[in-house]
DNA sequence: GAAGATTGACCCCTCAATCTTC
DNA sequence: GAAGATTGAGGGGTCAATCTTC
């Protein structure tokens, strides 16, 4: 996808009609959902090599990992984790498929549903998730720095929930509050 | 890559340890990182659908035809789509490939350099283009229907504007007032 | 030697079909 | 029959190597 927001500050009368007809009726949610997709894009291509090279795992394992990290017991169900990461069933497989590989995860069987299986941490998981994640906050704030006044901060993120909730409302299901297990 | 921002509302304090070590310390930064990737994947999940099916070249070309379409005599040099979309080099030869097999581009020889080609949309391309915008907001103006205020509207941009020109600056460079070419 | 573009090798995702278990 | 998970096929991206032109 990736829609354009692109031009500068001073969007609308900056060109009378760009040569040919297309309007330049920049709609204001248009160039929202633009900014959104180029400011993802331009955090990713920041941050991907630093999650690469920490975890061994293609950076973009470090958000199905860090799932795993804040759900008690440090594992979850494939299908819990392909819903709150957004990932088809199919590439939920596959991605878990390259952590046990790398012996990041393992998984298990389901005892009350034999259907589903589980995805838990390994010890080493655990360790590079932390590590990974140290890395990421570093970076993030290097990369941030400066950028914005806590209370602008507080309102961007706070008008983002609203965005995602809108759209990706899985995202926020952490597993909750169960029984500590184990 | 992909972060997560993960937890609802109430973020901190809802499950004083995971059950492991793991700092439930959700900096504001990384938070707001994993905000605009899971906004961004949960737009592009909703959207993506209707531009692939509008332009039959799939939704990711998009961006690039975008672009083109903005331009003055709708064309552009190959590593200027590229640095303007975030595209690699080879990525963006590939996505061009598409598009001129689909109709919607074709590639014209640069006199001044000889290394260089332009891209330039079809009649066909630059009418795709137009279909799919057109799609595209009537798309977007449902999904964020009664979502923000004007206002509200206007602060997110501005403040994702902020985030995108310190982390994707070349996506802001519109190809600007030259001559209005033919 | 550096820049613009392309190609080959490879990674990762999605979709549809399939199998098992509910 | 529906849900959970996996697999095969195929699209689309990156990186490194290469070729041409500056």
């Amino acid at each position: 996808v990736s829609v354009g927001a692109s031009t500068g500050q001073q969007d609308t009368t900056t060109h009378p009609r760009a040569t040919a007809g297309l309007a330049r009726t920049t709609d204001d949610q248009i160039t929202l959902v633009g900014l959104v997709f180029e400011a993802a894009a331009g955090l990713r291509r920041n941050l991907s090599p630093g999650l690469d090279c920490e975890l061994g795992v293609g950076g973009q394992s470090f958000d199905v990992l860090l799932r795993l990290a804040r759900s008690p017991g440090q594992r979850l169900r494939m299908s819990d984790v392909a819903a709150q990461t957004g990932l088809s069933p199919g590439g939920l497989t596959r991605s878990i498929d390259r952590l046990v590989a790398a012996g990041l995860a393992v998984r298990e069987a389901c005892p009350q549903d034999r259907r589903a299986s589980y995805a838990r941490l390994t010890e080493l998981g655990r360790a590079r998730v932390e590590d990974a994640l140290a890395r990421h906050r570093s970076e993030v704030a290097l990369l941030l720095e400066g950028l914005f006044t806590p209370e602008e901060s507080k309102t961007l993120a706070a008008l983002l929930r609203r965005l995602r909730d809108r759209v990706h409302p899985d995202a926020a299901l952490v597993s909750g509050p169960e029984e500590p297990s184990r």
